[in-house]
DNA sequence: GTGGAGCTTCCCATCATGGGAAGGTCAAGG
DNA sequence: CCTTGACCTTCCCATGATGGGAAGCTCCAC
């Protein structure tokens, strides 16, 4: 098999096979005559093995752990279930990182008028002018 | 006021300042017959706004179309809003994918003993057997 | 005048991926 | 046999935003 069918067969692209094997993540591949690369079943499955990691947002790094993980039948589980929930905290933290954000943006949004006029709540913000989250268009003191 | 003291003031650092000015984001600065560049209020003010948007997740491009807007005194606040919405979609779209992530990973993480015992259902998901999810340390038919 | 802090530019690294050029190879079909 | 097109190889560059660090200049305080 050459890359291209490996890479067909595994969803990994040539250019990332070829990336994989030149930082150590996979085994240098054996050559034929023509200097092409030549795949096995056993390799499409770690490419595999690599290309679901990825999916579940593990680095590269952390994907090698598991690799190797994978590979040892000496593992505990325990080492590869810290992995994950090491993952997990992160992609958790992340994730509230951006929720915030979210927030934060969505009042703004919901503050700015969206029309013709130049005045916006969301600039105001930005700008770090504290009055910005009351009404913005005019009336300061309506009464 | 020289890069350093901008800096403090700003919250963004001396390297970025560079880099910005680099980018076109900021302008280029008035530099003093030592070559040192010289800010004003007004420029910590423009750090400041890019320092705001970017916490807010805004990407150096969006940060820049949101500083023309600002400094556009014939905008509407319909564009600007129309930025800010499409950045919260991007968000919730990556929030999203996450989320995902963390629920197939709490469902395999949870799966796994977790112990000193090598079988581990995360492995098993990684490695494509689709029979990960069931128990997987022992007990396939405990009846 | 000396030492240290601060400024300058320039290059490199990150992380994972893609793009593209230049050149070798192979298979099919005229 | 030769061409054509698809495939392979390596090498370099780009992304986005940031940091690290070196080499060299300046400035201020002592």
């Amino acid at each position: 098999m050459n890359i291209g069918q490996a890479s067909d067969a595994s969803g990994v692209s040539a250019k990332m096979i070829r990336y994989y094997e030149e930082i150590g993540l996979i085994r240098p591949m054996g050559r034929t005559g023509n200097n092409y690369r030549v795949y096995g079943d056993e390799e499409v499955h770690v490419l595999r093995f690599i290309k679901r990691a990825r999916s579940l947002g593990f680095s590269l790094e952390e994907t090698e752990t598991l690799l190797k993980l994978w590979q040892d039948k000496e593992r505990t589980s325990a080492a590869v279930k810290e992995v994950a929930t090491s993952h997990i905290s992160d992609l958790e933290r992340r994730i509230a990182e951006m929720q915030g954000m979210v927030k934060t943006l969505k009042h703004l949004a919901h503050c700015c008028g969206g029309d013709n006029r130049p005045n916006c709540p969301i600039l105001d913000d930005l700008a770090g002018d504290s009055s910005a989250s009351g009404k913005s268009t005019k009336a300061k003191h309506h009464a």
